[in-house]
DNA sequence: TTCGTAATCATGCAAGTGTATAATTAGGAG
DNA sequence: CTCCTAATTATACACTTGCATGATTACGAA
């Protein structure tokens, strides 16, 4: 007799690795990094567990490779916010702020998955590298956004002022999305967006609570 | 014939702890939390693996104390540099925030404990409630220094202005703290603290770069 | 000294870990 | 239709994990 049902598909390798990366993030966000087993990952795929190491070259692989793409993902989102609508330098740096310190960005799995992740930068080189990357990245482009502001202010600065300048502001939202993903019930909606933008404001020394009242 | 040598020696309990702690401790932070195994710990503290059940009701329990004893600690530094010396407001919070952005509040070793615990904060209600008290105290402490700066500078605030100052202070300091752990090579010794001064300044309307010169 | 007891140790166990291997099988090439 | 091959599965293995158990042993009390 034929059999009717096949006992499983074969799927182009670029949906498998997707589908296990999403499988992984999804398991990390839930129950932390230690709950992201090879069964359990596979049992959320809905693949068996050989899958993991036919795809990646192990475990490790795996978890690198979710981790980037989480970052990536991030990045895009806050990207989206500050390329969006207006092109008002000051608009833009006002959306990219609020686009990081608002949900999906500002979001407890996201950040239970980063500081998962940020335990494993420590002692593994190929990902404190990524971390790396992600980090200057971030601050790289958040120090654009602010040389455009303040070039329109008239307000220009050394190289080395716009280097702490950046670095202050990232920290600022840094830490505000941290605390925002770990303690939500600390603040009420919209005040960490608030806060954020008067804090970058202040640091730049110039008042972007208008820009953030558009919707 | 009488056995010269003791095969262990009878300590009293909080000793016992201590030591397990500590030993916790510098695990988590040499290779991540994943390697604070109740072997490994047993055999950095000199003890056989049942002193760890023995003297706390679970591995977990351990790593909950030892999450405790280290805030703790991070706490108990930065007060030491808020306290000491001067009496002058500024000249306190300014130290407050040296204290708080330099060795050895500032190492890796500690943010990569603290991202190890953030991990278990997410799920474990125990671990949340004691990372809500020691990010409130610390954010408190914080409230407290600035309202006496402001105070002084003839510049008082409303309440849900300081406590917005409050947050917005703390996650610039958190934020530079946390990059300076993960990434120390990517700031010059001192920056970190000297961007801390200028950005909590700027966050205040107040210069506190004098105050900071203080050795 | 003797003894009791609590601290300490050595060992074992069941469950879970990542990985290796060989058997299956889907789906396209000929 | 018939192979062939790579994707997929199923299973097993060696190892680690936290915890339990029962045997030791230090050390103060009597």
């Amino acid at each position: 007799m034929s059999d009717s049902t096949p006992k499983f598909k074969r799927e182009p390798a670029e949906h498998r690795r997707e589908a296990l990366i999403k499988a992984t993030l999804s398991l990390i966000a839930e129950k932390g990094v230690q709950a992201a087993t090879v069964r359990a990952i596979a049992a959320r795929a809905d693949v068996s567990q050989g899958m993991i190491r036919h795809h990646f070259s192990s475990k490790e692989d795996l978890i690198t490779a979710a981790y980037e793409h989480h970052m990536d993902r991030l990045t895009d989102l806050t990207s989206a916010f500050a390329g969006a609508d207006c092109n008002a330098p000051v608009a833009r740096l006002a959306a990219f702020v609020v686009g990081s310190l608002t949900p999906p960005v500002v979001d407890a799995g996201s950040v239970s998955l980063w500081a998962g992740f940020l335990t494993k930068v420590h002692d593994d080189a190929q990902m404190r590298e990524s971390h790396k990357r992600t980090y200057y990245n971030f601050r790289n482009r958040l120090e654009a956004l602010i040389v455009a502001v303040l070039n329109e202010a008239g307000k220009p600065r050394t190289t080395q002022e716009l280097r702490h300048l950046a670095i202050a502001c990232n920290a600022v939202i840094d830490g505000l999305w941290m605390e925002g993903g770990v303690l939500p019930s600390a603040f009420a909606p919209d005040e960490l967006a608030e806060i954020g933008i008067r804090s970058v404001g202040a640091l730049l020394g110039i008042d972007l609570t208008k820009a953030g009242q558009q919707t």
